[in-house]
DNA sequence: CCGGATCCGTTTCGATACTG
DNA sequence: CAGTATCGAAACGGATCCGG
């Protein structure tokens, strides 16, 4: 078995509490989770299949794993599909949702310092009301579909 | 200077442009680079020394390593000590500082759901009154030393 | 002493191929 | 379609050395 991807179980932390900041970074500090978070999160990539196709190439172990922690995190709920059993639709839980914040300020943060491919108006979105922009998310997340462009339209 | 950021030979990232999550998950995402920056902006830990002794153990050459990642994408700053030439100091840049609120999002968060070893007064702060909180590290990085518990005391 | 650089064994990651 | 198995690559981390 596969590094222990499997072993969710016994992921648990220890009980010793530890500095916030590492506690995040024992969860998010890799190259992949916070990508899929994004993924659940802001491009209603939903399921396995549609994060595959995600343009930085996930490996399907990696995924995976990543998946499964989540899931035994409590960041991420696992469902299988109504109408396609075989299909399997992983949403965000409340605290899940709560990293918002942690993305979104990741995100006006790079799209200030390097050239980013994000639409300026989305960015500028986040950094003028990030309260609508978080609620917008909130509210996509509910449909499970991608978020829409809060305030616009 | 402070920003011309990223002319590392080693680390040239591509010019084209990337989802800004990218591009946080390329410079933070790994398990070391976000506590090093816990240690610059909110624990006063300046000196190479000082964080070699922070209780996470990270490696000497880990560090060294971190350090200069951050100091290439113009993030941390590096100057010799006036007063004792062997020492060095970090400091963060402005770019840096404006990573601020992703490490306070992620103290929050993982205060909210795990049982963390922060004083609780200081992530109610950050809760409460982020933009007062923001403003004392900012003030704190000024001096170099660790932030004043804002509005209290 | 301080801030690293280097070497090297070990752990973890991740691309590919494969399977239920 | 949603994963596992395999195995090479990369990252880690302990020890050690070194210039200032």
């Amino acid at each position: 078995m596969c590094h222990d991807a499997g072993m969710k179980a016994t992921l648990t932390r220890q009980p010793r509490s530890l500095c916030p900041v590492n506690i995040a970074v024992e969860i998010l500090g890799d190259r992949w989770t916070l990508l899929v978070l994004r993924d659940l999160m802001l491009k209603g990539r939903v399921t396995f299949k549609s994060m595959i196709e995600a343009e930085e190439g996930i490996a399907t172990n990696i995924l995976a794993d990543r998946l499964s922690r989540l899931e035994a995190e409590g960041i991420v709920e696992k469902l299988p599909d109504e109408d396609d059993r075989r299909r399997a639709r992983y949403t965000l839980t409340t605290k899940g949702l709560d990293l918002a914040p942690v993305l979104i300020h990741m995100m006006v943060w790079s799209a200030t310092y390097y050239d980013t491919a994000a639409p300026p108006g989305e960015i500028d979105e986040m950094r003028r009301n990030r309260r609508r922009y978080l609620a917008a998310v909130r509210a996509s997340a509910e449909r499970s579909g991608p978020p829409e462009r809060a305030g616009k339209r």
